[in-house]
DNA sequence: CTACATATACTCGATTAGAGCATATGTAGT
DNA sequence: ACTACATATGCTCTAATCGAGTATATGTAG
């Protein structure tokens, strides 16, 4: 260890391909903005809290709550957001995670291209919706209102087959021989693989890669107004699920595919319960993130089993049968195992993968 | 689906908590930089490359390739990275995803406070290195120059037992009641479960926050240089790692970890291998990564299994033994399965976690 | 008191992970 | 050519785990 491996070593290095971090500073003029995914269960039904956007635009669109970052003011991006997030809608976050951060031009298109530049970095909080009695400002939409194709709570949606694959597929075949020679994969795979298409397993993971797919065919509003070349390929579309400010829906996108895919390696579900739940409202807590229908007995010892929880003694009685053992989440388990999580039985075609 | 749960929505939003994106620019000026940790494995040795840091410094400490984003000449994030990169070194980026965006107070503490702030935005890459002839700047370092306690290739490192569990146990020790209660997890938790102290199992993809634990206690060198209050209760201590400019040992330990949890679930060794190898070789460049001793035969089947790999008809001779069978990437698991990766056999004790 | 609904306990078979043994096929030395 | 050796590769065995099903417990509603 500590080889410095100085073979490979190069010549003096050149003073000009050095540039200092400060000089970085002056020729970069951009704003920082903090975009926060907060997430919550709320009767059974995956919500995130949406604002309403710049309200002096035409038609206010939905926006994820979203504020600056001074860094005069707070010392960490994670401390800005808290402050704003509180001011703004009188949450107090508690679980708060960085998802990804946005830069890419055509954010900003609408009026003139003079603008200063905004990247932001994008946040997923999770939370209790009940808890939150403080609520000031912005609602709870289902995540399935902005993106209908990812709810699978009864089954394949619909919408895939009637609208989507239908259009993805003339977009797949609609392609010039250098436009397929850039992308390694090709759009129909793509879509197959997204989508699922043609027998291929549903990766529930993949809901920012689906709502990109779905921008660059220029099937969802956000295309078209950005001028999206892609986008006037389609007259009189039906609707893609509802648009977002800017690419607000992008971030949401992100959120929701961390959630679905963290739940399974680390205890977060418990963010989005009470204090005390039974196992089968924590089951339905899990499906309604993942999507449809755990085994209820396996679900149970694969929670029991692995310490997650512990029963409080009581029962919940009214639950229209034998009364359910109330439990508590055993926060000692983030003392004990490495990385432990709910995990759920996929189905083995979609497991066996290594 | 699209229900509004309009029971929860609240009063006349207050004009005043709508903050446009736009406001945000004006309020925030702050310079974007973009670090790349470009990461390969040379030898069977995990290696980063490392430039001189700025070399008005008093003394040049080691730094990632690190440039300006400029929204007017990149339209994406990446594309500004790649530029960068390429004139800098001479690489042309394979395999690149962001990290993280580190924008926390203390990245720029020398001088004066006056300084406008850097938010740097880190991004992996991976490569092979005996394919970049035209390096121009640089010099492939060893991961295990800066962090040498997650060099397990020849068992536990002995720096562990020797120099850090000491300390941490006496800063540990060393806590007010009152910051006790701030943190979730006691100190003495948190070290033992970063470094496998008292039999906990070693999570080789915790890299960050062992990093982020040493840095917490002071012990190593960015925490003096930062004036943090912790390092100086530590006089002469002895060196842990090598340091970095400014938080450039965050990134690579943040790039570090990301890298050897991916390698688990996405064929992302491939990029850090020829387009020909033996499954040794394979298994090789693995356990420079993960660390240690896989079980032969049965990372053969696995790899084998999952359809990762096609024989190109080829041996390699000159082994030492038995030719071996030369394979490649089979691109088209890609295609194939949601989510191909190598998976490693962990003992028992640690994959039983749920 | 009965029908029913949900909760909870237990069992079974198939698959897979971890480990070891056996065999194949080359190189190096005599 | 033959032997010792080293690595590659194929196969088997066992325990753990997963997905699914059956059986039983205990409440509510009529």
């Amino acid at each position: 260890m500590n080889m410095e491996l100085s073979g490979r070593r190069l010549p003096s290095p050149d003073k000009s391909h050095r540039i200092s971090e400060v000089d970085a500073i002056e020729r970069t003029p951009v704003g920082i903005g903090l975009n926060a995914a907060i997430v919550a269960v709320l009767d059974d039904e995956p919500v995130a809290l949406a604002v309403r956007g710049d309200p002096d635009a035409a038609s206010a669109t939905d926006a994820l709550p979203f504020g600056p970052f001074n860094p005069r003011e707070h010392r960490t991006l994670e401390g800005g957001l808290r402050a704003w997030v509180h001011d703004q809608t009188g949450i107090d976050l508690g679980y708060a995670e960085q998802l990804y951060t946005f830069a890419d031009r055509g954010r900003h298109l609408e009026p003139g291209d003079n603008q200063p530049h905004v990247v932001s970095i994008g946040y997923l909080a999770l939370t209790q919706a009940s808890s939150q009695h403080g609520l000031t400002n912005g609602v709870w939409r289902s995540w399935y209102h902005y993106y209908p194709w990812e709810d699978w709570r009864k089954g394949r949606p619909e919408i895939i087959a009637r609208d989507i694959e239908p259009r993805l597929k003339t977009w797949a075949n609609n392609v010039s021989t250098a436009a397929a020679q850039q992308r390694p994969i090709a759009r129909a795979d793509r879509a197959r693989i997204c989508f699922g298409l043609d027998g291929t397993a549903w990766d529930e993971e993949k809901v920012l890669e689906r709502y990109e797919l779905l921008y660059e065919a220029g099937l969802v509003d956000e295309a078209r107004r950005d001028g999206r070349s892609a986008a006037k390929d389609w007259p009189d579309q039906p609707k893609f699920g509802v648009p977002m400010q800017t690419d607000h829906r992008r971030i949401l996108a992100t959120a929701i595919g961390r959630t679905r895919a963290k739940i399974k390696y680390r205890p977060v579900v418990f963010e989005l319960m009470p204090d005390d739940f039974t196992l089968y409202e924590l089951q339905k807590t899990v499906e309604a993130i993942l999507g449809p229908h755990l085994h209820k007995q396996n679900f149970r010892r694969l929670v029991e089993g692995a310490g997650l929880v512990e029963p409080t003694g009581d029962v919940k009685t009214r639950t229209g049968g034998r009364p359910a053992k109330l439990f508590r989440f055993r926060r000692e388990v983030l003392l004990e195992r490495p990385a432990p999580g709910v995990r759920v039985s996929a189905p083995p075609s979609r497991n066996s993968s290594l």
